[in-house]
DNA sequence: AAGTCGGGGAT
DNA sequence: ATCCCAGACTT
């Protein structure tokens, strides 16, 4: 026990909030462990997708990203097989009639948004041999490419380890250290930091897919499932309750 | 920061 | 009947 100031360092005073804005070593520390903890989770009770395939392409990942924007997996799904037996590729995309895709967008909702989404991007692809820019900046100019999608580019078609930060991984982040002091996911610079540390590593594409998969099944908006948590050990959320 | 687009499944 | 869903865009 020490009797000598018990708060923090000098270097912190003057601090306004008590959690820091920037990423700590003891929580790059936990976001380590906790990534190996969910990819080995996984392994045996993660989702299977068509769009996960190693047959897939990148064309497939990056509009299967638009079509699930707001929408559950569930739903493109099912939906995934017609759809890309009819625009198998950039090209046959590009070359859609508006009225024929917003007939296959029509039951996943936001179907006028999409449609134009997926036909910009598709021109868009086809004029650049379906690379799109591996600057982030450039990426973020192209119309229907916000800060998730731009990520999905980065990961899946240049394997560089960008997370897919969105809600969900957002919420098992938040739970499992603590919640974003920012409204906005996107301007939260210390949760932009938490994900892109989870991110990084071997396997980046795993480690998203694992993450989003245990906040779909384990880590639930509503009622998660706390007891069957594989991690609750570390959770500051279990914590707290 | 708040409003809009949106149908469908879960609760 | 209400909430939620691998967001992006406009105001």
């Amino acid at each position: 026990m020490v009797d000598v100031k018990p708060g923090r360092p000098i270097s912190c005073r003057g601090r306004r909030t008590p959690t820091a804005d920037r990423l700590q070593v003891g929580e790059k520390r936990k976001l380590t462990r906790l990534r190996s903890d969910l990819l080995n989770w996984a392994r045996q009770a993660g989702r299977v997708y068509p769009w996960r395939a190693n047959a897939a392409s990148s064309y497939e990942r990056i509009v299967v990203e638009v079509l699930l924007q707001r929408t559950t997996a569930t739903a493109v799904s099912k939906f995934y097989d017609a759809f890309f037996s009819r625009f198998p590729t950039w090209e046959a995309l590009a070359l859609a009639q508006p009225e024929d895709l917003a007939t296959f967008l029509k039951p996943l909702g936001l179907w006028r948004k999409r449609a134009a989404s997926l036909l910009g991007l598709a021109k868009y692809a086809i004029s650049v041999s379906g690379q799109f820019p591996r600057n982030p900046r450039e990426r973020r100019k192209i119309p229907a490419i916000g800060q998730y999608v731009s990520s999905a580019i980065a990961l899946f078609q240049y394997g560089e380890p960008a997370p897919l930060l969105d809600v969900n991984m957002s919420r098992v982040i938040e739970r499992f250290i603590h919640p974003r002091s920012r409204a906005d996911i996107r301007h939260d610079p210390w949760l932009r930091d938490a994900a892109s540390w989870f991110a990084r590593g071997p396997q980046p594409e795993m480690a998203n897919w694992a993450i989003l998969d245990f906040a779909a099944l384990v880590c639930k908006s509503r009622r998660p499932r706390c007891s069957e948590c594989p991690v609750r050990p570390r959770c500051n959320y279990v914590r707290s309750k």
